[in-house]
DNA sequence: GTGGTCTAGACCACC
DNA sequence: GTGGTCTAGACCACG
């Protein structure tokens, strides 16, 4: 699961890609040498098009974050950035998580309950890819 | 400043200066009342096109975020009156959620990590939002 | 021909389109599932630019009227949803009939007489549904 | 109560006001020679601004509908069309009925409902009517 | 091909 | 002065 898509955001879907591959590339949750998903499995597995993807990836090359190589598929280079500290990590993150904060505000939705739904959809994140695991056996 | 544009973000300009004119009510930046910037100030200041303004401000109408009154300009409304259902409400957020949880696996942090920071940034806007209001009283 | 355009109402053109393509999928002219004329098209049909129909359109998508899928065109959404309160609807509807009261009584129309002219035609609507529903079977 | 403006009908409010006298004259429900509200009378009554009765009393003037005789007022003219036969008049109320009607299917308000909103509504406009002559007695 | 965004500039409605 | 609408035309994202 590199990749998950919110159609509503307004981002370009293929934005959406290329960021995300670069941050998995940037913490290490994917290193050098280690393949990307194939065009047109990661197509079908976000139901998009394959022209969407392909042009994620084109543009993923453009900047030297991957390689394709003809006949064998897309893998991580090695040239580019070392993982990230761990603070520059979590303070990426806190940038999104104060935009779910001012939402959650605007929705008038208290702290403890927002607290809890973050509880419940880290459940339901750890299941789906319990699931995705067990179809690929 | 009410907004700031990243041009290079992919995000369409007026649904970055939606989302901005939305964190700054709920931090309290601006109140119930105030009076936003013109839609011709605004797209000088930002150097952009009226209509982008316009647009931005007629969506925020629409989500009952600001009030506008011909000929004398647009206000923030009493926030309050969020007509969702519940349920529709923390679906939302759910969306917005599982957006961070993906971007925390990408950075290989932790659920216990995530919990933690969003309580940490929780206070923080808690804070932010408490100097606001003394310092408009 | 989903719409007819009059330009000296005085009614903005795009909220004159949304309207008559509410009426349209009301009396079952289109159906849920159904493509819209395309922006590109309709713009043509009714010799107006291009945005001003993606804006009906578009108002049209937020209200839940229709669904966008870029690339591919406008649908009509399963209409049964209408996500407001009862109450909330009622409202609206007893604005719109204030107005007609407030007609009936300049046209000197009695109040006996304006019920059953509404009898008349409610009955009359209902018989352009079930026309067109047999049409299309 | 010579008039009713609907603010969010995107319908100019001075186009409003004209086609409301001119109903009313059309209907014999203002009569040649009888004098219209004094342009301070009716935008307080509406609640508008002074420059748009005046707009829409300019305009019935030239188009010959109305007559303004300096320090005294403004009076219909006895020039203009016979009253309206009342099948002319049930018609132009019948086109407003079915909006009304495709309105409320929108909705999802079914007929028996909106007969007895339409009692219901009728009942509500007498009552303002007596109000409204009690505050003038 | 589809819809979406942005710009430039005009004109209108209203205070 | 304010916001609202429309046009013309360019470019982007997507299938």
């Amino acid at each position: 699961m590199i990749a998950r898509i919110d159609f509503h955001s307004g981002m370009p879907v293929y934005l959406q890609i290329v960021q995300q591959v670069k941050a998995a590339a940037a913490s290490g949750l994917i290193r050098p040498g280690d393949p990307l998903p194939s065009v047109r499995a990661l197509a079908e597995d976000l139901r998009i098009n394959r022209n969407t993807v392909a042009r994620a990836y084109s543009e993923l090359e453009s900047e030297s974050v991957i390689e394709t190589r003809q006949g064998s598929g897309c893998f991580l280079k090695d040239g580019g950035a070392s993982p990230l500290r761990k603070a520059v990590r979590s303070g990426r993150l806190a940038e999104a998580l104060d935009a779910v904060i001012v939402q959650a505000h605007h929705l008038q939705i208290s702290d403890a309950e927002l607290q809890s739904l973050l509880v419940e959809r880290l459940e339901a994140f750890r299941q789906r890819q319990k699931d995705h695991q067990s179809l690929q056996d």
